[in-house]
RNA sequence: AAACCUGUGAUGUAAUGGUUAGCAUACAAGACUUUGACUCUUGUUGUAUAGGUUCAAAUCCUAUCAGGUUUACCA
């Protein structure tokens, strides 16, 4: 085995570094802590990837913990389709967890707090205590209410909390410094009173924790040694810290473990947008059919689109961990499904424009079997493929006459029928307006693909794919563009993401299959040879087949054409 | 403006003071080809700038410049 030295990225070097500081292996512990208010997308896989990874890498305990604390935004529904995206990657989680279940020990502890005079109730509205809070330059002044008694505080904490006040009335804040130049310690929130069903606790609290109060809180109670998250959360960290210290002090018994936050630069994806927010938006508006659109980036719409885990993964393993800002070349992600589907994908003939291509010296009642490998990358068999006198061909692949450099057919020269015969343009048929309604040609009978004659093994530059008319199946097929013209769609600050939105993002065409398609089954993947990688889309039925088109091939002669 | 973070080809990332700055994508040329795909070969562009420390700097120091984050009863 070569022991090649793997470079580390920087979260993995603080690990070891804390490992060999005297941390045990057996104390590694991370989670990936979703809210449950939408769907997960491309970028939430690299917080997955980063923390399940770890937990592979250090055979690490890792907690899916959903950070349920505004039951304003959070549904039932945003927590199974996460579990079931998660699930898809590959990715397996030690506990389910719900901030949700610290509730009453995070009151436990903010109890305590106040008795410590470190928390204090505000009377005031929102916008008083905004024009408090300063700004990054001046510092903020403080509550008149800051130095309320202990006694006045557990008071009115309790009266919140038993629901004797309404939404906004009054707030739990922590006492730290009003003149910190981090913002976030100027006395942050850390209840509001909020009289609203929570999907889990129904109407148990009208009070619910903050963010912050509630995330280190939960690493803490779950023990997470690496709580890892994304660059903007870097100035929570002082905040973070400041209630994991003095909560340590109060459990360290029963918690001995202080857990710390690190934090990585989220990822961008050229041509698309990245905002839950924004996403919903499209949603809503009927933009895209639903968060499982193909053209969404959500893990929903790439699994719908035809991507496999292992590109997902794949993916972010190359695009790797830093702290600087990033956007990702989206042929990056489709180079991935491309290899992985190129390796795995079987291959089968499909026309997506067809035109008629009649083989004149074929006998008109015959018909023959042919053998087509399925995948040259695998051994994966041969399949039958009917051939008949008339067949479909792409109308991209005739030309009447054309320069060198096209390969496809023209009128007097020879192309190969993929798996079949070779074949020479004779003539075409035409309507009123000049559009080719059917091409002529002849084949050559010795010419038969894997037949072994010398006929056979004579090299002709352009090979085309093919239908037989007869044996053809309808099919819909679902052409997806970018759903974005624009490489960074929300990067504007004076046009607004949804003004670059495609018009062509969908192409919806009548398309014929070769027969043995019919028995595909929802989510099977395929290459349509010569067009690209699809996929069996959930609205397929056996009535009526529906693929989506999860990526092209590469297309050299698209670029040499243009 | 303040504090903090970040600057390596077109994009992403590696090199942890010690070779001609590596890898992947992208792009280009060629070979191969019953997919203008795949595969293979070759090539293209880079350490933000200016000083300094050192035998030696992408790496350490200083300044400058550029970008990002923070001023929610969201997370």
């Amino acid at each position: 085995m070569s022991e090649e030295k793997k470079s580390l990225n920087f979260i993995e070097q603080i690990i070891e570094e804390d490992l060999s500081n005297g941390m045990k292996k057996e104390n590694l512990r991370f989670r990936f802590p979703p809210e449950p208010n939408g769907y997960l997308h491309i970028g939430h896989t690299k917080a997955i990837g980063i923390s399940f990874g770890l937990g592979e890498k250090y055979n690490a305990p890792v907690n899916l913990r959903f950070d349920d604390t505004n039951p304003a935004k959070e549904e039932q529904e945003y927590v199974d389709a996460i579990k079931k995206d998660v699930s898809w990657l590959g990715y397996q989680w030690e506990n389910e967890c719900y901030s949700s279940d610290y509730f009453q020990q995070l009151y436990d502890w903010a109890v305590q707090l106040i008795k410590d005079g470190k928390a204090y109730v505000d009377s005031q509205t929102s916008e008083e205590m905004a024009e408090q809070k300063g700004t990054p330059t001046e510092p903020g002044v403080a509550s008149p209410y800051r130095d309320r008694t202990v006694e006045e505080n557990l008071e009115l904490f309790t009266k919140m909390k038993n629901g004797e006040f309404e939404e906004g009335e009054h707030v739990l804040r922590a006492k730290i410094d009003m003149a910190s130049p981090n913002m976030l310690l100027r006395d942050p929130l850390m209840y509001r009173i909020l009289k609203k069903a929570h999907h889990r606790t129904g109407n148990d609290w009208v009070i619910y924790p903050m963010y912050d109060w509630t995330h280190g809180e939960s690493d803490y109670l779950e023990q997470i040694s690496h709580s890892l998250c994304s660059l903007e959360f870097k100035p929570h960290r002082d905040l973070y810290n400041w209630f994991r210290d003095n909560v340590f002090e109060y459990s360290k018994s029963a918690y001995p473990l202080m857990p710390k936050q690190r934090e990585f630069s989220r990822l961008n994806l050229s041509y698309t947008i990245m905002s839950k927010r924004k996403l919903l938006k499209l949603v809503e508006e009927g933009v895209v059919s639903g968060w499982d659109d193909p053209r969404m980036p959500t893990i929903s719409g790439l699994r719908r689109r035809g991507y496999t885990p292992a590109s997902i993964r794949n993916f972010i393993e190359t695009v790797g961990v830093s702290k600087r800002e990033n956007i990702i070349d989206v042929a990056l992600l489709e180079f991935k499904i491309r290899e992985d589907l190129n390796k795995n994908a079987n291959r089968v003939m499909a026309v997506l424009n067809p035109v008629k291509l009649v083989v004149t010296n074929y006998p008109e009642d015959k018909e023959e079997i042919l053998i087509a490998e399925n995948n040259p990358e695998l051994d994966a068999g041969s399949r039958e493929v009917p051939f008949s006198r008339e067949l479909y061909i792409e109308r991209e692949d005739f030309k009447e006459e054309a320069n060198r450099k096209y390969f496809r057919l023209t009128l007097g020269k020879e192309v190969r029928l993929k798996n079949a015969y070779i074949i020479k343009g004779e003539s075409c048929v035409k309507d009123d307006e000049g559009n080719i309604t059917e091409i002529h040609c002849t084949y050559d009978p010795l010419s038969k693909s894997g037949s072994g004659t010398e006929e056979s093994k004579r090299k002709v530059k352009g090979t085309l794919h093919w239908v037989s008319k007869k044996h053809a199946v309808a099919a819909e097929v679902r052409v997806y563009d970018r759903l974005f013209s624009d490489e960074a769609p929300d990067g504007h600050k004076d046009k607004d993401f949804m003004e670059f939105l495609n018009p062509d993002s969908l192409k919806i065409i009548n398309a014929f299959v070769e027969p043995s398609l019919v028995s595909s089954k929802i989510g099977e993947r395929f290459q349509f040879q010569r067009l690209g990688y699809f996929n069996v889309d959930d609205d397929s039925t056996s009535d009526k087949l529906v693929f989506n088109k999860t990526v092209g091939l590469r297309d050299t002669w698209a670029k040499v054409n243009k």
